[in-house]
DNA sequence: TTGTATT
């Protein structure tokens, strides 16, 4: 059953180079013979020092420990094998960590079977690499304040004085264009620290408007950025206590307020699911609460100038500005610019629409539901943010991938900005969305505009798709359908 | 153009 792999040894582990090693790792292993917790000194097998923790990537879910251990032993004595496995649910992720007691077997693991074999099942290549926390050192940067002119190399003639480059990258937007910043990796810390006291702020690019901002990137807060992102989605359109965001302060509000522009946006591209447009119309009402009730910079109807035109100002007239991205000031300052969620936002989809919608447009509809629905309870609501400050809303853990058969959907001709979170908003209007996930070009970062979803039921998934196939946004319609399931084959 | 996952 396993898929014949390179031959580097005979498949007997090899202890003659591990002179210290006086004893089997399989005398330790009364679960599957391959996980052990280091403590018990007089039983663990030695690792070399230098040794290096393998991520083990496109793991049938199938497939256990002790069914990964023979494919993995050809190449070293294995210290330590761990099958992922969700930590609530206890469902195999599809991935491992895996330790040789020799650096030299997890070189040779890499270089025999990463990208080199596909497993049973799998479509893409197995990947069998570094894990994250082996290299995670703060060797990379984070590059902002660039010319959107220069290139990977120009990039790189910048840096390469200070060390030696393993990666260097231009973010860039849909259209290929440069969002004016970059990551660049090095081998070492130290050298990643030489070039931000040597550049950071040393220059300013033509057509930048502020001096080269170099420093580390900070992993945490793109972590925080998709946790919150992912709670937003999570507490749902339609869920009263979600009003209650107090104890996540600015981040949270921020996100409503940009999911509920792009939520508008949607709506108003062409043609018009009422459902989505309620939807939509909520969630400004929801984040023009949180402004009004919460923010510490209070959102005023400024300058005519700044209020949108169209849907929001006529249609919730007690409500000042909902999409008042301009004017909001919640979020912490960027001062890097590094990009995130709200810089995504702000040059992917216009948070303004284009043109007054007509009487007879869906959204107002929408609008006015909106105004009976929300319009008596803000008081109420008022009263409740002040003095109810209670447990956060229970965290729901994303962990489950797969709804029932008849539940996931397959999206395709997604926005280019949509990540799950924006994702799960657009369907959560049909029912519990257990899943969202927008696949992502693992080289760019960006979206490969497809997903998938997933509810709790099949009636839900069938709303969904009644409702959402051929939605136009923009120049392109949604394709939603059921998932092919995966024993399908494909064609050719 | 059909689930990419990092204890």
């Amino acid at each position: 059953m396993y898929i014949k792999m390179a031959t580097l040894a005979n498949g007997q582990p090899d202890n003659t180079s591990l002179s210290s090693n006086h004893s089997n790792p399989s005398t330790n292993g009364h679960m599957n013979g391959l996980n052990h917790s280091p403590g018990n000194p007089s039983t663990i097998p030695m690792k070399d020092h230098d040794a290096i923790k393998l991520f083990i990537g496109q793991i049938p879910r199938n497939l256990d420990e002790k069914d990964l251990k023979p494919l993995f032993e050809e190449f070293g004595k294995i210290y330590e094998l761990t099958v992922l496995k969700d930590r609530f649910t206890g469902m195999h992720k599809g991935c491992a960590f895996l330790t040789y007691c020799e650096r030299e077997s997890a070189l040779k693991a890499q270089s025999a079977l990463h990208e080199q074999k596909t497993l049973p099942g799998m479509n893409r290549p197995i990947q069998v690499k570094p894990a994250d926390s082996e290299s995670r050192g703060d060797r990379k940067l984070f590059v902002g304040m660039l010319n959107k002119q220069q290139s990977e190399d120009d990039v790189r003639r910048l840096f390469e004085a200070f060390g030696n480059i393993e990666e260097c990258t231009i973010l860039r937007g849909p259209d290929g264009n440069s969002k004016g910043c970059a990551f660049v990796k090095y081998s070492s810390h130290a050298e990643a620290q030489a070039a931000i006291n040597a550049l950071h702020g040393s220059q300013t690019m033509p057509g930048a408007s502020s001096s080269l901002v170099v420093k580390f990137a900070d992993t945490d807060k793109e972590r925080t950025m998709r946790r919150m992102q992912q709670m937003a989605g999570q507490m749902g359109m339609f869920n009263p206590m979600a009003i209650q965001f107090g104890a996540y302060g600015a981040y949270a509000q921020a996100l409503m307020q940009q999911q509920a522009a792009i939520m508008a946006s949607v709506a108003q591209g062409g043609y018009l699911n009422p459902m989505a447009a309620f939807a939509a119309a909520q969630m400004q009402q929801m984040a023009a609460l949180n402004m009004n009730g919460l923010a510490a910079a209070p959102m005023t109807p400024t300058s005519g100038g700044s209020t949108p035109p169209g849907i929001t100002a006529p249609a919730v007239p007690s409500i000042p500005s909902p999409i008042g991205v301009n004017g909001f000031t919640g979020l912490p300052p960027q001062a890097n610019g590094q990009p995130t969620a709200e810089a995504v936002f702000a040059n992917g989809i216009h948070p303004y629409p284009a043109q007054s919608p007509t009487a007879a447009d869906p959204l107002q509809q929408a609008y006015a539901g909106v105004q009976q629905y929300a319009g008596p309870a803000y008081p109420a609501a008022y009263g409740q943010i002040s003095q109810a400050f209670p447990q956060p809303p229970p965290m729901i853990p994303q962990q489950q991938r797969e709804g029932p058969e008849g539940c996931n959907l397959f999206i395709y001709h997604l926005p280019q900005e949509f990540g799950d979170a924006e994702l799960m908003q657009m369907f959560l209007p049909f029912g519990n969305v257990i899943s969202s996930k927008v696949f992502v070009d693992r080289a760019t970062n960006q979206s490969k505009c497809f997903g998938f979803v997933s509810f709790d039921n099949p009636a839900s998934a069938q709303a969904a798709i009644q409702a959402m196939n051929g939605f136009q946004i923009g120049m392109k319609r949604l394709k939603v359908q059921l998932k092919r399931p995966k024993d399908a084959n494909r064609p050719y």
